[in-house]
DNA sequence: GTAAACACCAAGGCCTTATGTGCT
DNA sequence: AGCACAATCTCTCTTGGTGTTTA
């Protein structure tokens, strides 16, 4: 009799001779001399059993065994329109696939949805423990079952389990075959290369993958489709601002950096091109900039290149000409709940200190930082200014006016800037993100690339 | 005895911008 | 003439995980 089981991030076929020629067009099984068998990467698991159901074989499925445990999950909850149009496409993408929706279209329910029509163990894997403690609350209240937690110091797994990417891929090789669905919050993670072994060590034949943006730069998201499956359904922000998002509108403000700034600026940006033109590096591509900082390791003049190239980014970042237009914005929008965004830490804590405004970075400890948005959602501060903080993954109170004081080209970045802005107004108002670029530098550039 | 706080590590995403070279 | 394509270790910011110290 042949078998099907799952092993340290593998599925095995054993048995049957026959075993071989059905499943000979799956270019990922390898043969397994020492057991005699067959195994592929566990992400095959639903691709081998419909070959061997096409080959009209009999196996005794171990995998199957431990995945449908007779859940019956049910929802009262009623989807929205294109919330039922997403999950469609994705059931009848044969339950594979991502879906790109704008933060605050409802995601999570779309999800819950899916767990519903599937009913079998699930795992949901997410970034933040932030965001892992949102997925626990919001399941456990529409299940009303326990839900299990990887991550955070917690190793507890139940029938729906809530996972972070890290512990995901610590855990992968040994639970992999226990869900018959998983569900990839913020999937844009699957990038990463060690993360993309967590899709590749599950069984799970049904796979969603959720995000806001779900294309890459570095074409990473080709690879992201081949392990969860492509892109089922997209929305973008303009397709649902006005109805369930905000309505929004961006202004971009140009700001010249000072006399003393600018004499920096050019004289760092100089030293760059400089070199490029004398060392026979060209900056055409991702590469190039790679190949600077290869021979920055040992050519003194490229480190120096790269140094200047770092101070000209800081001058035209922080500018203080920024800080002053920032002052005016305040002035104007004293009434309105504003969140300031910037890319340097060093800048938060200038703002902060000159505005008397509540800092969040990385080096803001977890209870300050809740502190700091419990008091912004109840309306004693009005203003916060972060670093790269908030983009992803916190629950972050409503606010109505943005202002971009420095960021990167990433389009992903400025989506998740803008998304913090956009819930509903009850009064049906406009929501502002301002960015401010420093005319004449290459940031001009970099803010067209993100649009 | 426990939990919070801290320091440490690894990892991910981002960083640039218009030139030569070799191929068709 | 037109086109694709170059090659791997610097910086900054942020996070989760782990192990140790502190209260």
């Amino acid at each position: 009799m042949t078998t099907l089981r799952f092993e340290d991030g593998t599925v095995h076929v054993d048995g049957d001779p026959d075993v071989g020629a059905a499943l000979a067009d799956l270019s990922s099984v390898e043969a397994d001399p020492r057991s005699g068998g067959y195994r592929a990467p566990a992400m095959q698991y639903a691709a081998i059993r419909d070959a061997l159901d096409a080959a009209g074989l009999n196996y005794d499925d171990r995998v199957a065994a431990t995945t449908h445990s007779g859940l019956a999950l049910t929802t009262t909850y009623d989807l929205r329109e294109y919330q039922r149009a997403a999950l469609d496409a994705w059931l009848d993408g044969d339950s594979r696939g991502v879906i790109e929706l704008p933060t605050g279209a409802g995601k999570t329910v779309i999800a819950v949805a899916a767990m519903v029509a599937h009913s079998v163990p699930t795992l949901v894997v997410v970034p933040t423990i932030d965001l892992q403690d949102q997925w626990i609350r919001e399941l456990e209240t529409e299940f009303d079952v326990p839900v299990g937690r990887f991550g955070g110091g917690e190793q507890r797994q139940e029938a729906l389990t809530v996972s972070t990417y890290d512990s995901a891929y610590l855990r992968a090789d040994d639970v992999g075959g226990d869900f018959g669905l998983v569900v990839f919050d913020e999937v844009h993670h699957l990038g990463g290369a060690g993360y993309q072994d967590i899709p590749r060590f599950l069984t799970a034949p049904a796979r969603l993958g959720l995000t806001a943006t779900f294309e890459r730069p570095d074409d990473a998201h080709e690879q992201v489709a081949e392990l969860v499956g492509p892109r089922v359904y997209e929305l973008a922000v303009d397709d649902l601002a006005g109805d369930h998002l905000a309505d929004y509108e961006v202004r971009r403000i140009e700001v010249e950096l000072t006399a003393e700034e600018r004499g920096t600026y050019d004289e760092a940006q100089e030293t760059f091109v400089n070199y490029l033109r004398t060392s026979g590096l060209s900056m055409q591509s991702g590469s190039d900039y790679q190949k600077l900082v290869m021979r920055s390791g040992t050519d003194p003049r490229a480190r120096e290149a790269l140094l200047a190239k770092q101070r000209a980014r800081d001058v035209m970042m922080n500018s203080d000409a920024k800080v002053d237009k920032l002052a005016r914005l305040l002035a104007r929008h004293r009434d309105d709940r504003v969140i300031i965004f910037t890319a340097s830490t060093d800048l938060v804590y200038r703002i902060a200190r000159r505005f008397l405004v509540p800092p969040i970075t990385s080096e803001t400890g977890t209870k300050e930082r809740r502190e700091i948005l419990t008091r912004f959602r109840d309306g004693t501060y009005d203003t916060v200014v972060a670093a790269n903080v908030l983009d992803e993954g916190v629950d972050v109170p409503d606010a109505n006016v943005g202002i971009l004081l420095s960021g990167s080209g990433s389009e992903r970045e400025f989506t998740q800037r803008l998304g913090r802005i956009l819930r509903p107004k009850a009064d049906g108002s406009t929501a502002l993100l301002y960015e401010l670029v420093s005319v004449e530098t290459a940031e001009e550039r970099v803010a067209e690339r993100r649009r």
